[in-house]
RNA sequence: GGUCCCAUCGUCUAGUGGUCUAGGAUAUCGGCCUCUCACGCCGAAGACACGGGUUCGAACCCCGUUGGGACUACCA
């Protein structure tokens, strides 16, 4: 058996999206399950429309989703030589012909044609005039007026296409450049691609490729074309239905296992399993279970999936992925082990980094403001007892942890007091973070430290005596 | 318009002729846990688009209808 080498191909003309985020996972992973090898291929024949800030963004893109290759990245723009001596078989075989109609021209028959209720495609007019190269002239594919070409897809099965129903594409633009179906023929045939994996954009484009590559006397690959992914509105993901950039997940703290996971799940089963490492990824990975239907974005799930991943970090590691983040509120700077304990508490509280870096606030900030529904309903005077007492108590304490502290809480405010100790955490939480929702009190405490916490109960005190 | 694809809870999906009074996940709602909020646990509600066949028997096979999507460039 062969092996198999897949590939990803995008087009410079932005940053990587969601959906081409999908076909380059699938590919990559469909290549690792068969330890086979993936090669990242730059399309960058439209000059007009490729920038090297899209390369770089997606090449970005690609390694912060830690989705590596084996080969690449190609330029196409570098193996022009390459599309002009595949080019010449064509021509020299009778399976190309050299055009010299004008896009405006043909825009006009074009449009004739539909209004006499004809197909648009090309009439053909230069296709028996024998034409040699010259300037503003293209070289189009002499399609087959008849017979049946047969896409024998991998996710969808066999399909059939009437080549009556094709046209004589267009194979190299009049500025020599070769298009998109051409050049990913010969790319892919030069490359030994084995498996072409895609979006099923494209399957309308594979019968033109298909008998290109029988014009060509080459053995086909295997196509097999994934469904796409739709907004909420069930129409082609844009940037109308939010994020639609694999980057913009990143900056709005989202963890690239998380996306993963996300992405691979959506039009890919395995049984009733949700979550996945990339080792399970690689090993169950299959196109058998690739489902035909497209499916929409449902970001409510992504964040779902990364709150998990956020949860299952450890919390230094976690610190380590905050710091960023971090650095964009202003936050006073603060030890990576107090960083960390406190990141430990708020976990399982939030569902994104930047979510996480906001709720560090009350553990990072120099002072702290209070809620002020909260400090209305919760710094009254009726507590002033039992703070006065608390502060006093923890003032005396020597090991400074959650189980002493929750001790000292329930002798005073329990036993002592007589008092439920709901009735008296909920205003030492305000006092402390300003908030009614927060981590656990004693882990609040315990991070803050006895400094702090006695600052701020003072603070707290001077407060509901003010008022 | 033409060509092609698709169709199970709101969403992602399991399901490949009988085990389906259709399973899981998410979102929603309720309860438990509890110092609050989360997490976690338990529970509720929620789907086979429709109509014909085939078959002893269809979510599963066939046809049609409807609905949705993609493509229809000297873009990729």
């Amino acid at each position: 058996m062969e092996p198999v080498i897949t590939r990803f191909p995008p087009s410079p003309t932005g940053y990587l999206h969601i959906g081409g985020a999908r076909t380059a996972l699938f590919n990559w992973l469909f290549a690792r399950h068969h330890k086979g090898q993936f090669i990242l291929r730059i399309e960058d024949t439209d000059q007009i429309r490729s920038t090297d800030e899209s390369i770089k963004a997606i090449l970005d893109a690609m390694d912060w989703l830690s989705l590596d290759w084996d080969q690449g990245p190609f330029y196409q723009t570098q193996r022009l030589d390459l599309y002009r001596e595949y080019l010449q078989k064509l021509i020299e075989n009778g399976s190309a012909y050299y055009c010299r109609c004008q896009p405006e021209e043909l825009e006009k028959r074009r449009q004739q044609a539909s209004a006499a209720g004809l197909k648009p495609k090309y009439d053909g007019l230069c296709r028996n005039l024998g034409l040699g190269p010259g300037p503003d002239r293209v070289v189009r594919f002499r399609t087959p007026d008849s017979g049946t070409t047969v896409l024998n897809d991998l996710i969808k099965g066999p399909i059939f296409f009437d080549n009556s129903e094709l046209d004589d594409l267009v194979l190299q633009r009049s500025d020599g450049m070769p298009t998109y179906n051409f050049a990913v023929v010969v790319d892919d045939i030069t490359m030994n691609v084995t498996h072409v994996i895609r979006g099923d954009d494209h399957v309308n484009n594979t019968p033109r490729q298909i008998l290109i590559y029988q014009a060509l006397g080459v053995k086909l690959p295997f196509f097999g074309h994934v469904p796409m992914i739709l907004g909420q509105d069930r129409t082609r993901m844009s940037k109308r239905h939010g994020a639609t950039s694999v980057m913009a997940y990143k900056e709005m703290g989202y963890l690239p296992e998380a996306l993963v996971n996300y992405l691979v799940r959506l039009g890919w089963s395995h049984g009733d399993q949700e979550i996945f490492s990339r080792a399970e990824l690689i090993e169950k990975f299959s196109l058998d279970n690739v489902g035909k239907a497209p499916g929409i974005f449902d970001p409510d799930k992504l964040l779902w999936l990364n709150a998990h991943y956020l949860r299952e970090k450890a919390p230094e590691e976690l610190t380590v992925l905050l710091k960023p983040y971090l650095k964009s509120f202003n936050y006073p700077e603060k030890p990576e082990k107090y960083l960390a304990k406190a990141v430990k508490t708020l976990q399982p509280r939030v569902h994104t980094l930047v979510e996480l870096a906001q709720s560090m606030k009350f553990y990072l900030a120099e002072s702290i403001e209070y809620d002020p529904a909260a400090a209305k309903k919760f710094l009254t005077p009726e507590v002033k007892e039992a703070f006065a007492k608390l502060t006093g108590a923890m003032g005396t304490l020597e090991v400074f942890d959650e189980a002493g502290l929750e001790q000292v809480f329930r002798r005073i405010v329990v036993d002592e007091m007589g008092m439920k100790l709901g009735k008296i955490a909920q205003p030492v939480r305000v006092a402390l973070t300003g908030m009614t929702a927060s981590p656990g009190l004693f882990e609040v405490i315990d991070v803050l430290g006895k400094d702090t916490v006695l600052q701020r109960m003072k603070l707290a005190l001077a407060y509901i005596e003010s008022r």
